[in-house]
DNA sequence: CGTAGATTTGACGATGGTCAAAAGCTGTGG
DNA sequence: CCACAGCTTTTGACCATCGTCAAATCTACG
C-alpha cells in the first residue's frame, strides 16, 4: 500500500507531506517550507525490505540511521538464554539509530516485521541537517525522547500492570501512534502482530499471550486472527486499559504547550 | 547552600575533578579546561536535599535540571491502581530531567532516596553551554542515550530474566556505575536500597524481593541488612548475573571522540 | 500436496503474589 | 532511660498467574 491520504488533487501537498516521516517531525516541531525540502532531499534513498530482515544488528556501528515509509519493525535484544525481549516497535515514521550516530554503537538490533519501505538517512546528512536546519535537529531529538518515554511507559506496563491490561494499553499506544501519522483511524485497521511479537514485547509466554487475546476478544475489546488484531471500540479499549496517551506528546506541534512550572517544590513527600 | 565548597588550597583540584558529573561528563566524551571550568560555573548552587522528597513530579515543566553530587535518588511513575514503578536509578554524578528542556514536561518524577546533595543546572546556562561548548552538549547527549540504553536493559530484564538473576542485574549495574564515578570500588560498599524500592524497580513484590534476597544471601553472593545491600564478590556476582556491562558505554572516552571541529553543530535550539 | 509458521487447546507445575503477623532498628518525646 | 511509633525486614500459609510441554488445527505459499 502507499500512503497517500487525499488522492484527488493533492499531488503537491501529498509531495510534500505524504513521508510519514517528515509529518511526524512536523507535529513535534516547527517546520518551514526550506526544513521539509531539505528533509527530501536527504531521504531520497528508498528500499523495500522484505519480512523478518535483520536491518542493524546490536554493537554494529553503521554509517546511516533508517526511517521506516511503509511496514512494521521492531527494536529488540536478545538475552544470553536464548529468549528475545522487543523494546521498541518501528511504524511509518519512526527511525532508527540515531542514537548510533552519537554513541558509535548500536545498543540494539532492528529487524522488519512486515514487508517494509524504508529510507537511509546517512549521518553524514544528519550532521549537516544539524548544522544547517536548527528546527529538524530539534525535532529528531525530541523524537529520540519521545522513544525513551515509550520505553519508560513499557517498563510500567511489564512490571505492574496485568497482563490483559498491559496488552491493551499495546495496543492503544500503537493505534495512538498510527493515528498520529495518519493511519489506523478506520475502526477495523489490522495491526499486523503475532502472538509469539506480542509475548517478546509484554514479557510473557506465547500460550499465556494466547489465553490474553481470547479473555479480550471475549470481552469484545478486540478482534484478532492470523496476524493481525483489530480494535471495534477503540474509546472502550483505552478505557479498559486506563490509557492516556499525554506520554507521547502527540498535542499537535506546539513548542510551547508547557503550563509554566513554579521552582522546584522541595516539600512534596510523595510516596505510594 | 551556597558554591563555595572546597575552601582553601584544594580549591583547584576540588573543583576541577571532585564533581562527579563532570567526572562521568569527561569520562563520555573529551571536555577540555574550559568546558570543565564552564561547568564549573554553570554548577555553582548546591543544595541538600533529606531523603524520601520529590524533586520533580511528572508533568511539571521545571526550569532546571538537578545533578546529584551525593547520595542516591531515583525516577518512578505512579499507576492507576496505586503501584508504583521506579524506571531509573540516579547515582552521584546523573543528571534529572535535561529531558524537559527540550521535551517542555518532565516525563516521570524524581525522589531521593537518601539524603543527597544536589545542583541546580538552569536549561538557561544548559543553552549557553550548547551554544559555546559543543564537548559537553554531546557529553549530555551522551548521558541521555546512555540512560536510555539502561532504560532497554531493565526492560529485557523484567521480561525474560528470572527474578534472582534480575536483582543480580540491577545489582551489578549500580556498582558499574558507581566505580565508573570513583565510588563503590571497596568489597563491602553499601548500595542504600531498600526491599520496597527494590521491588518496584523489578515489578515484584516485596516479600518475593527478600525471597530472592535471601537465596542470594544464602549463596554468599551478597550480604544484605537495614537499607543495604553488599557484594563481596562483584566477579561473583557478575557472573551469575551474566552481567555485561558493555551497554554503559562505559569504556573510557569514547571509542570515536569526534574531532571538535567536524562535530554536527549543536548550536542553540534548546527549548522556546 | 507438503511444509512452515500461527493459532488453539489442555494438563500440570513453578514462580511469584497476597495476607497477616511477628520481630528488629531508629528516632522521638516524656 | 524507657516507651512508643514507624519503617524495614522476616516468616509462613495459601492462592493466582503464568510458563512449559505436547499436540492438534489452521492458513499461506511454493
Amino acid at each position: 500500500m502507499d500512503c497517500s491520504i487525499g488522492t484527488h488533487e493533492a499531488r503537491v501537498r501529498n509531495r510534500q507531506m505524504s513521508n510519514p516521516f517528515i509529518r511526524k517531525l512536523a507535529s513535534r516541531a516547527h517546520l518551514d517550507v526550506d526544513d521539509v525540502s531539505a528533509l527530501r532531499q536527504a531521504l531520497c534513498s528508498v528500499s523495500q525490505v522484505e519480512a523478518g530482515q535483520d536491518l542493524i544488528l546490536e554493537g554494529e556501528c553503521p554509517d546511516a540511521a533508517y526511517v521506516i515509509l511503509d511496514g512494521f519493525a521492531c527494536r529488540y535484544k536478545l538475552v544470553p538464554d536464548g529468549g528475545r525481549s522487543i523494546v521498541a516497535y518501528l511504524v511509518p515514521g519512526d527511525g532508527c539509530d540515531l542514537h548510533a550516530s552519537i554513541l558509535n554503537r548500536a545498543i540494539h538490533s532492528v529487524a522488519t516485521l512486515t514487508p517494509c519501505s524504508i529510507a537511509a538517512l546517512p549521518y553524514q546528512k544528519i550532521k549537516e541537517l544539524a548544522a544547517t536546519r536548527p528546527n529538524i535537529y530539534r525535532a529528531l531529538w525530541r523524537s529520540i525522547l519521545v522513544d525513551e518515554a515509550v520505553l519508560q511507559e513499557w517498563l510500567v506496563g511489564i512490571g505492574r500492570r496485568s497482563a490483559d491490561k498491559q496488552v491493551a494499553h499495546i495496543i492503544c499506544e500503537l493505534l495512538a501512534r498510527l493515528r498520529a501519522v495518519g493511519l489506523g483511524f478506520e475502526p477495523n485497521y489490522h495491526l499486523p502482530l503475532t502472538q509469539p511479537e506480542l509475548a517478546d514485547t509484554a514479557g510473557l509466554s506465547n500460550v499465556h499471550i494466547y489465553r490474553v487475546l481470547a479473555d479480550l476478544r471475549k470481552d469484545g475489546l478486540i478482534e484478532s486472527g492470523r496476524r493481525y488484531i483489530s480494535v471495534p471500540d477503540v474509546k472502550r479499549l483505552e478505557n479498559f486499559a486506563r490509557f492516556d496517551a499525554s506520554y507521547l506528546l502527540l498535542s499537535g506541534s506546539d513548542e510551547n504547550p508547557a503550563p509554566v512550572g513554579k521552582l522546584p517544590d522541595m516539600t512534596g513527600q510523595v510516596r505510594r
